[in-house]
DNA sequence: TGTACATCAGTGAACGCGCGTTCACTGATGTAC
DNA sequence: TGTACATCAGTGAACGCGCGTTCACTGATGTAC
């Protein structure tokens, strides 16, 4: 049994990266079974051998798009914190690379809004990550409202980045994108010399 | 000619009244032509009688509510301006009231994620109203970088209440939305003593 | 004012399409003796 | 080691459904004489 589990757990990973890619890219609605397995090279029916249904795979693939994205991008900022943390997470996470490549990026712009109709699994999933990822974020921020300030944050570079997709190839995208990057820093900026030493 | 021609228009505000709610709630790809026609107390059929497409109408009823939404929240703040003016905004826009009753607010929490996606025409209508908003909104703040503070402001707000839509049910949703409201006042309020009188 | 014809908003069935899911099948891998 | 059988990942066609759009139709309103 030992090469065909294996073959089969290959074979699941493929299909969570093909989902992961096509799930940030287009959405939930957009990230069709068809599609995500044409992404893993194979064809549809094969897919109830790996998940239970597309709710259980967009909660699978969902929950690593999010711990890739956020474990690759808040140990970016070193040593750092406060202000200059933020600075270096803005520079990052508001840049036209990442609005320009969605597949590699956040999937909270992709997903936020259908989740608000979809699911409650996959509501619960987008709960848990962001709720994870706003303490780890919260940790590089100082004063007592750390977790209340990094969930504005998130908000914010969220936000950002959202519109500057809807809004791309026009020029409000470009100044989307940097007014929230300078008001990040400035607000954050403003905020150390209350709170902190 | 006179009478028909009335009663067509008043029955094309109908579709666009039903357009406009059925977009709030369920987004793009949720206000189906057959609902939206539903809504309107007709039949499907005869939509083509007053829109060239389901994009026609897309456009339409975005722009609509828009503007009736901006334009019924930024004059509350009445003669207040600078952080006095955000406290005001921010309390409406990110009300436990707005998150939950989205057909009568803003329809950017429904609408962006699919317009990253979607067709050209309703990416430049979003453009002109968020742009058209964004200087509105900067008219009441302080200081040299009054729009792009205000961008980042309306990035703020949709991103807290498109997440906080999103997280509905679950403890964070309460949470992000006074984590949102208070970033945004105290941020403005340091950022008044930087930039104005 | 009355009658015959034209217009066109709105009906309801039908179209082709892509979706999530099901299912009979196949063939390579694993087990039993 | 060799042979017969069991398992099950993956195939590809089919399902029912909702979508945007089309179209033949109907009946009330408007125009011409």
């Amino acid at each position: 049994m030992n090469a065909k589990t294996e073959q089969k757990e290959r074979t699941r990973r493929d299909i969570l990266a093909s989902a992961s890619r096509l799930l940030r890219e287009r959405g939930i609605g957009g990230a069709s079974v068809a599609e995500v397995m044409k992404g893993a090279g194979l064809t549809v029916g094969g897919f109830y051998a790996h998940f239970a249904s597309k709710d259980d795979l967009i909660d699978a693939s969902l929950r690593q798009a999010m711990r890739q994205m956020w474990g690759q991008l808040l140990p970016t900022v070193g040593l750092a914190r406060g202000a200059e943390a933020v600075a270096t997470v803005v520079r990052r996470y508001l840049s036209r690379t990442h609005r320009d490549h969605p597949a590699e990026g956040c999937p909270l712009p992709a997903v936020v809004g259908d989740v608000a109709q979809g699911s409650p699994i996959v509501r619960e999933a987008l709960a848990d990550e962001l709720g994870r990822n706003a303490d780890t974020l919260g940790e590089l921020l100082h004063g007592d409202e750390r977790r209340q300030h990094a969930l504005a944050l998130v908000a914010l570079m969220y936000g950002g980045l959202g519109l500057s997709r809807a809004l791309a190839g026009t020029p409000l995208s470009d100044e989307i994108l940097e007014a929230c990057r300078d008001f990040a820093r400035q607000a954050f900026h403003a905020l150390d010399g209350n709170t902190s030493a």
